[in-house]
DNA sequence: GCCAACGTTGGC
DNA sequence: GCCAACGTTGGC
């Protein structure tokens, strides 16, 4: 099993609307950047925790946890003209994105900030520091302990 | 709203 | 294949 960040702005897709989808659950679509896109099609797998990070507020944060429910498919909305996310390059035999399905766990009973993340020197290594920008990030088990620890959940 | 970082595109 | 131009992201 393995550990990650997904990104995402409130505004747009939050861990509330995760928990209000029927049976908790989403596809993770709308990811158009390739790195990224590689670790959905490749690395993701079921079973897999996420960090759930909100981005693009003012106060950006970590503020729950998810599990993976379906690895890596091809991302349908690239080919649905109407939605924001289309992508005319892509076609059903070469859909080009992906996206994976995720279910709600539970909130973090206090959310930890970026500021907080950045403070951490035992955090610094993690790409949300260095590479803000890649939105599905891969997270060591003792980075995700610590955010968890720091997030007042109880971790064995 | 600004701007730095960085990813993508396209001309050559 | 290089690199300049351009677009997007996301912190502040």
């Amino acid at each position: 099993m393995a550990f990650w960040l997904f990104k995402t702005e409130p505004g747009c897709f939050s861990f509330d609307d995760l928990r209000n989808c029927p049976d908790m659950t989403e596809h993770w679509d709308g990811v158009r950047n390739f790195q990224a896109r590689n670790f959905l099609r490749d690395q993701v797998q079921v079973g897999d925790r996420v960090l759930f990070y909100h981005s693009n507020i003012p106060e950006p944060a970590v503020v729950g946890l998810a599990e993976v429910v379906r690895a890596g498919y091809p991302d349908f909305t690239a080919l649905d003209p109407d939605s924001e996310h289309f992508d005319p390059k892509a076609s059903p035999q070469n859909p080009i994105w992906y996206m994976v399905d995720v279910r709600y766990l539970e909130a973090l009973p206090r959310p930890v900030t970026l500021e907080r993340i950045k403070t951490n020197p035992l955090l610094a290594a993690m790409p949300l520091v260095s590479r803000s920008r890649l939105s599905i990030q891969p997270v060591t088990a003792d980075q995700w302990h610590m955010i968890l620890s720091m997030g007042g959940m109880k971790t064995p």
